[in-house]
DNA sequence: CAAGAAATGTTATAGACTAACATTACGTGC
DNA sequence: GCACGTAATGTTAGTCTATAACATTTCTTG
């Protein structure tokens, strides 16, 4: 009821997709299997993915970090700012609610075109967050290496995260926004 | 005897795919097209590059980093002497022979499918740097955060540096790394 | 239940990449 | 300089992602 036939169908694919690219892996499964075990067709699967990628790289984390950085104080360094945002982003998810987040970033750590195709929504992510610095007064440049920095340390927890079961995803993000925080002179 | 028929090629496929992606853009252009200004055969160019961006993806910035990372005194933190490696490592490189470099770079800048690809690229170097410091006793997780950091901000330093003529390398390189290290702005 | 809109299907096409096999060009010893 | 082995290139055929134009079904709402 509260759900249209799209909502229903979009997500019906990315589960499909998540399961087979975790069976057989992500270059093994073509989109005509993800559409078939989907009941639809390839061309649908299209309308709702612009790639076979972006069926497992719907990052929820997204839209809540820039706003937690923004929320820092505006005299911090934008390097400060940005971990420091993120650290209290992350603090506030439950780690309950994230077991299929675990699964994706699983099979996009072990795949590497989709390693390299996550950069793209990173990008945007980071494009945002780096506009809420500028308009604070950041020296645009000195804002984009921050956040980009923070992004890449952020992506290589995630990873970790993804693929070591014992650790807490705010165990390992701490730990690498500690190494960014900590290795200033 | 200098140069065998196979660098040739491989550099003259090189040069025409740089030529074309800049005039056409990367998209536009078919590894057809590539292949025909080259004189040889669609075939030919996938026995000299992976995929149609690796014509344009060859770093000459990896072999050197790694070395200059481990020059640093090992006490140093992992996030700290990447650093200041990477400012060493680039600092004895002549501007000079770096144009070719420069244009290589503005075009895969400018182009999200050839972005996105550059991270494999930097994974490789990224392994290699952190296995360095790792050797000398760094935990691996931290190690790997710091290195993917700085590469990260050399990245977008190196977008930049190919995009706005008037600044130089170095001058881009050393803007993203005081980022970094002192985390002003 | 009709009528418009949303979702899906069909068909056709381009282009990146792979594989198996055939052919030409190269260089090295004699 | 010539034969011979090998490296380089070509040919052909195919798979798969992604896009476009058009037809058809399925929802939804008055």
């Amino acid at each position: 009821m509260t759900s249209s036939k799209r909502e229903r169908t979009r997500s019906r694919l990315g589960e499909c997709a998540l399961d087979l690219f975790e069976e057989h892996g992500f270059e093994a499964t073509s989109v005509a299997q993800i559409a078939r075990a989907a009941g639809v067709t390839e061309m649908t699967f299209f309308r709702y993915f612009g790639t076979k990628g972006q069926a497992v790289l719907t990052d929820p984390f997204d839209p809540v970090i820039a706003e937690a950085v923004g929320a820092r104080p505006i005299g911090e360094a934008p390097l400060l700012r940005a971990v420091r945002g993120m650290r209290s982003a992350l603090g506030g998810l439950s780690e309950a609610d994230l077991s299929t987040t675990r699964r994706r970033v699983g099979v996009v750590a072990r795949t590497p075109a989709l390693r390299a195709e996550a950069v793209l929504q990173n990008e945007e992510t980071s494009a945002a967050i780096a506009g809420r610095l500028v308009a604070d007064g950041a020296e645009p440049f000195a804002a984009a290496v921050a956040v980009q920095a923070v992004l890449a340390a952020l992506t290589a927890a995630l990873y970790e995260w993804a693929e070591d079961p014992a650790r807490s995803l705010t165990e390992c993000v701490g730990a690498a926004l500690d190494v960014l925080e900590e290795g200033r002179a």
